[in-house]
DNA sequence: CAGTGGTCTAGACCACTGG
DNA sequence: CAGTGGTCTAGACCACTGC
């Protein structure tokens, strides 16, 4: 790695910042951000490349500081908001490490499905049930979720998780075919643990973010039976588009809830 | 206010902190807190307290450092943490000013329903229509959610918001009795501008945080005529318990939300 | 013990607001 | 212009980890 990096910005070596320089080389508008914005901008292009992979540690604050040249509490306010949006984590006495799904306990990451009897634990872990995995090419509203045009190549992956043996979630879930590609039912069946986690170690794809948009909706009769409820059950439709880095759409998943016995938990503030 | 205030850290003129020393008066836990924790707890304090009212500037950064006998920059670290929870809101320039539902664009503070074409502006304001507003005992539920004891007063409001001339929205709240005394159906249908901006304004209570729990469910009767919706109409059921400063819940909302022309719509990361 | 992140300070200057 | 929050620095020490 380098160690000494083209920052855009200029510094001289005493004089700490003027405000009006920075990145904005190459835009128009006045740009025009703090330097730990600029620095923090810096560390997710790192992040984005792979310099450092998820699990890993990244350089130290005074190594950092050292090869931005700029002051260890600028690098650290860079890091705290990286910190806060769960894209690296930090372990005092060891480092800051680039947040991962693999070595995680959370089984699943953007799940907010929990069991009435809030205990997560004592229902342990789901079944999962693959029904099929095939790829095709993209309908124009899977591929206007995903940013593709329609007809690229998607995978599709329909599965049911189970609880207790009683089926809860129906989820159909469409993936780009190109960064994907390799992933067969067969992959997806044998893996133990969380599929993000697959999509990183295998696939180099982290979800960062996702948004979701809840319906309430009856199934159809196929939905139906997988889920082994009437079609007349009332059921959480639940729309979710993952991205990685830079924003860039990665995943949409429908899922269909049961909420009989569990409910979606959601915290505001 | 007083300018020197009681405070049970021990710090030395000079001597920075031990660490060890801080709010433990009066705990048995190890308690230990880094300093900034313990300036946002005094803070904390004050704004439940009430001495600064929401809306009001709070004391400026300076002057809170000489006040508790800190540098700006522990002041300013505790701020950070307020504003990032939404308590407080800085402007630069200006100063820092308590959280408030008045002067507020917002509409809704925790209401996560929007039209399906984004357009929050287009729909308009929704039309509210005040079904029923009465006092009565608290059912065990009831209570449980609020922390009081079944049988206690509670007051019980339900209302139906219409989005374009479409009722969209059936709300059952319920609020403890006590903090709420005098609050009447047309003191509520008289008031233009958001619930919680009446309840911070005539009642002292301000909403900080909320949980959701949310299911898919069918109308009964009433409901379906109240929304003017089939019985087989699948419908959210969204139950939110808003909270206060110190987390004591203030309100239980139990709403039905109509989501053929509107979705929920969340943010994970 | 050295190395890491975490806290605290003191002082400088910038950007924004309002009189 | 003075006052406020916002950024940046340099240096000190604390708490935790692992050798």
């Amino acid at each position: 790695m380098a160690s000494t990096p083209p920052l855009s910005f200029s510094q001289a070596l005493s004089a700490p910042m003027t405000g009006s320089d920075a990145l904005a080389a190459g835009g128009l508008t006045p740009a025009f951000s703090p330097l730990y914005q600029q620095i923090k901008g810096l560390i997710l292009q790192s992040l984005q490349s792979g310099e450092w992979k998820p699990g890993e540690a990244i350089p130290s604050e005074m190594d950092l500081a050292a090869r931005f040249r700029v002051s260890q509490g600028t690098v650290r306010k860079a890091i705290d908001e990286l910190s806060a949006e769960n894209l690296v984590v930090r372990r005092q006495g060891k480092g800051t490490f680039v947040a991962t799904h693999a070595e995680q306990q959370v089984q699943y990451r953007f799940l907010k499905l929990q069991p009435d009897n809030g205990d997560t634990q004592s229902e342990g872990p789901a079944e999962r049930n693959i029904i099929d995995c095939k790829r095709l090419r993209a309908s124009a509203d899977i591929a206007r979720s995903l940013s593709l045009r329609s007809g690229d190549p998607v995978l599709q992956v329909r599965r049911v998780l189970s609880f207790s043996g009683v089926p809860t979630i129906l989820e159909d879930l469409w993936l780009p075919g190109a960064p994907f590609k390799g992933l067969t039912a067969e992959r997806l069946s044998n893996y133990n643990g969380p599929m993000y986690a697959l999509f990183e170690t295998e696939f180099g794809v982290r979800m960062v973010r996702a948004d979701e948009s809840i319906r309430a909706v009856n199934p159809d009769t196929e939905q139906a039976a997988l889920l082994q409820v009437a079609m007349a059950t009332p059921l959480l439709s639940v729309e979710r588009v993952a991205y990685t880095y830079n924003d860039t759409p990665m995943e949409l998943r429908r899922g269909l809830y049961r909420t009989d016995t569990h409910h979606y938990r959601n915290v505001l503030s």
